[in-house]
DNA sequence: TGTCGCTATATTTGACAATATATAACGATA
DNA sequence: TATCGTTATATATTGTCAAATATAGCGACA
């Protein structure tokens, strides 16, 4: 039997989440794709869905971090800031480290628990 | 702006969810009231759900985690192994060693991206 | 052997979240 | 000024999961 340890983290702005895997995600993609439509479509996710997480990022974030914009040339689009840019690695970093953090929690603990 | 960075932390066996915070508290519930139906309540637990999590718990881990009986003096009963016991302590330490991790690192971003 | 409070299990109901659908607005470009 | 693909927003529908409800079974004990 093997057992796995998991973990999930995400930050929060007064009690309300700011960021979390699926935003950062989200985010990952925008830059990939420079639409916040396609950027849905790549993650199976609804287009309304991922606008309501830009919205909420956006609004709660201390600077602003995706600039969209509407009509024009190919109709309008979404970037990243590099303020939204420097939040992506940040995240990434605490996540990776919180994994090897847990595991090496767990090979502690392993042979005598679990 | 105050930033807080959360955390949620499972084990799984197979690929299935073994002990989380929920099944935690419950387990620790269960040591206080001797009971299932009495620590499903105190948790505002549906019995049936607390069953299920139990029931997963027990037939997944390597070793028995709660006893249960039927009938007899008070109708029955639910208690820890101490296997049970130190599933929840283990768990515990590494949840909150992860906690303390996890501010550490946020300090360490803090002044720069968020 | 009847009572008790609990475990064990199935079934129905309901709430809420996720999804789908529809539509308006926008601005560069031709 | 008509077209285009996008953002922005509201509304309707669907699906999923939790909760509520119901009921059977159990064993010590009086």
């Amino acid at each position: 039997m093997k057992y796995k340890i998991k973990s999930r983290i995400w930050i929060e702005a007064d009690d309300n989440v700011l960021l979390g895997e699926g935003r950062v995600a989200l985010l990952k993609a925008i830059e990939e794709t420079g639409s916040l439509s396609k950027a849905a479509k790549s993650l199976k996710m609804s287009y309304k869905k991922a606008w309501s997480l830009i919205d909420a990022l956006n609004s709660r974030a201390q600077k602003q971090v995706v600039i969209t914009s509407i009509g024009g040339k190919g109709g309008g689009g979404a970037k990243l800031t590099p303020y939204g840019k420097n939040l992506i690695d940040a995240f990434d970093t605490i996540n990776q480290n919180c994994w090897a953090f847990l595991d090496k929690e767990m090979k502690k603990q392993l042979y005598h628990d679990f």
